[in-house]
DNA sequence: CTTGGTCGTTTACATTTATAGATGACCGTC
DNA sequence: GACGGTCATCTATAAATGTAAACGACCAAG
């Protein structure tokens, strides 16, 4: 069915980093991914495009050729690994540490008022579901 | 001074894995490991300790003699462990995906219903500060 | 058509991580 | 006071990760 997403590895941090720029700026070059991470790094193209290949081999990016270079682009839905990290992170605090965690979270997110009305009304509805 | 917790290094996985245990388990033995982890893993007692002992190395778990063996026991606050985590969870999600996955994460939460209250008083306040 | 730049690919290597066997100290027991 | 078990420590090794140079293809400018 699927297409054999090879070895569905998890990204490295390393790899995160490159994996993330790419859903926020959508599809990039090579080049433009190494620019972009010269904020926060001091990785060569070379190491750049390693990073690049080996998100690749774990089916985590595919490639579409673009005049001489390559466009990367993520696939499937960052939502999906976005919470399998959020499960990994609960999986390790403790019953009383959970909840000040997503306060923590929460403050730090920046929602917007609609965000927060609909946390709210999750919030609510746990809470009566609950009862 | 300070007994230099040496590098501050973030743990690995198999790490934060003993880790999070002594977390919820409180101090424990290496034998106590072991044992508790043998549902997930099959690691050797061997493996264990090499964890064990790097996490120490780490400045994450200290020890205390009891007997002919050790306890080991958490360093600092499994918050800010928890918190770095978090924060670096935060930084994969674009802002589009940020909002689904907190409501992911306090779904799978299974909060108390005096966290969820907590969690809407906060959720409130930040709708009204948000005005 | 040679030069210089840009790309992707190949190969390399040091470090860190995962995993565990071997070793030697210690302790209770027969 | 030798024996069997339990610990922690030391040593070992394979695999993963981080980091990058070297190489060869391609193309635009002179």
């Amino acid at each position: 069915m699927n297409p054999a997403p090879k070895s569905s590895e998890d990204p490295t941090p390393a790899e995160w980093k490159i994996l993330s720029l790419i859903w926020k700026q959508g599809a990039c070059s090579a080049r433009e991914v190494t620019e972009a991470l010269a904020n926060d790094t001091e990785w060569s193209t070379s190491t750049v495009k390693t990073l690049l290949r080996r998100l690749v081999d774990k089916g985590h990016l595919r490639t579409r050729k673009v005049g001489n270079s390559f466009l990367y682009s993520g696939v499937g839905s960052p939502m999906r690994f976005l919470r399998k990290a959020g499960d990994s992170l609960l999986q390790r605090a403790t019953g009383d540490s959970v909840a000040p965690l997503l306060a923590h979270l929460v403050k730090r997110s920046d929602l917007s008022r609609e965000d927060l009305d609909d946390l709210r009304n999750l919030v609510d509805q746990l809470a009566e579901d609950a009862k």
